[in-house]
DNA sequence: GGTTTTTTATTGACTAGTCAATCAACAAAA
DNA sequence: TTTTGTTGATTGACTAGTCAATAAAAAACC
């Protein structure tokens, strides 16, 4: 019984049924059906509102992406001290809206749909900037020439994190993962930073241990 | 012309066209006949050697873990202080043989595999454990108790660096590759060590910079 | 040594199934 | 009556896996 303005309704609905969906199969190899089916339409209706199924994906994955800088945002207006906001930046990956099991699924799946898709590409490219000038710039006045590669660090390893998370029948746990990265990152400065003590930080100090 | 003896070159060739192919499509989504293609015969005989397409890629994913175990060992065997074994046990994921562009995205395709098999998960755990133990045999007596903690933030590292290889379109480089871990690897040693002096490792001393 | 039989290698053609995308048709709201 | 929402049915393309047939090498036999 068809009632008007549905197009807002079924495109949030796809997004999120995508989602799910290759988080549940673990592989870019789901039909347009079954999406269409977990989000209580045909998979007709999905064609007409995105297209095509690449549309669909990239639709999804703009979405996860959007979550994702919304968390940061969130997490930074927060924060006033630049090791604050490093640890909200860090955190924010962790969020249990990002860290859940179909997304970290989804989002390895985007990562292999990058090296097909040219726009997916781009979006990841750009979410990688965001997040190496957000470290940079928080982590210049703490260890001066050492930013960046201590940056890259970083980045490397919160993407393991998630890689590692993928591969595990366990809930994931965001403070333990959050705390891995937080702990290198805390060594990373009581090594090479000389202008504040090492104890200032404390990042990891004010959450209980897990594992 | 028939020749006999050709199942081991046959099998061999359709491994090595599996993970080329693989590499070149940047995902799972290859057919059969493009790999038979590639290693120059029929899809129908690519059928008769190895039974279905599944087998095709465990075949490969065995094949490519062999190899990084083989790199290992060779590299542990010249090894003989911990700092030296837990240098080799870094650079043998870094291995020209191993970070190739194919061979990486073929590692991203099979992490996102053995979301799906079971065996393909089972081998990769088989991996995990080994390097796992192997990095907490010879960190251990350098940390103590950290050792075990220290050992997932490499392997995770690790992970990653390997994860945005694969988005890159520059060729692997795997000097600032190893680097890159082995550097946090040396912080790590620096801050919690307390039974030898920093500058013994020096891991990275003895390699040139580049980027 | 020559002939037959068996084993191994190989493929073209076919089957059965799947799936993205389209379309014509129908239903309610504006 | 026009716009918006909706779907069942269909099409067209593709693909994993099978099979029967062919051909050379090797083994067995005389």
């Amino acid at each position: 019984m068809p009632k008007v303005g549905m197009e807002p309704v079924r495109r949030k609905a796809l997004v999120e049924a995508t989602i799910h969906e290759i988080g549940r199969a673990g592989t870019l190899d789901v039909t347009v059906s079954q999406i269409a089916k977990r989000a209580g339409m045909s998979s007709a209706l999905a064609h007409h509102y995105f297209g095509g199924k690449t549309q669909i994906f990239m639709a999804a994955m703009r979405h996860i992406l959007s979550q994702y800088g919304l968390e940061v945002r969130r997490r930074l207006k927060k924060a006033k001290t630049h090791e604050e906001r490093l640890r909200a930046l860090v955190d924010a990956n962790f969020a249990p809206s990002n860290f859940r099991e179909e997304v970290v699924s989804a989002w390895m799946n985007f990562y292999v749909l990058a090296q097909n898709v040219e726009e997916a590409r781009r979006l990841l490219t750009v979410y990688y900037h965001r997040l190496h000038s957000n470290l940079v710039h928080d982590l210049r006045p703490l260890v001066g020439g050492e930013a960046v590669i201590i940056a890259r660090r970083i980045e490397a390893l919160i993407d393991g994190v998630y890689l590692r998370q993928s591969l595990r029948n366990e809930p994931a746990n965001p403070a333990t993962a959050s705390e891995l990265v937080l702990g290198t990152l805390e060594n990373e400065l009581a090594r090479c930073g000389s202008q504040r003590p090492a104890a200032t930080l404390s990042l990891i100090a004010q959450k209980e241990r897990s594992e």
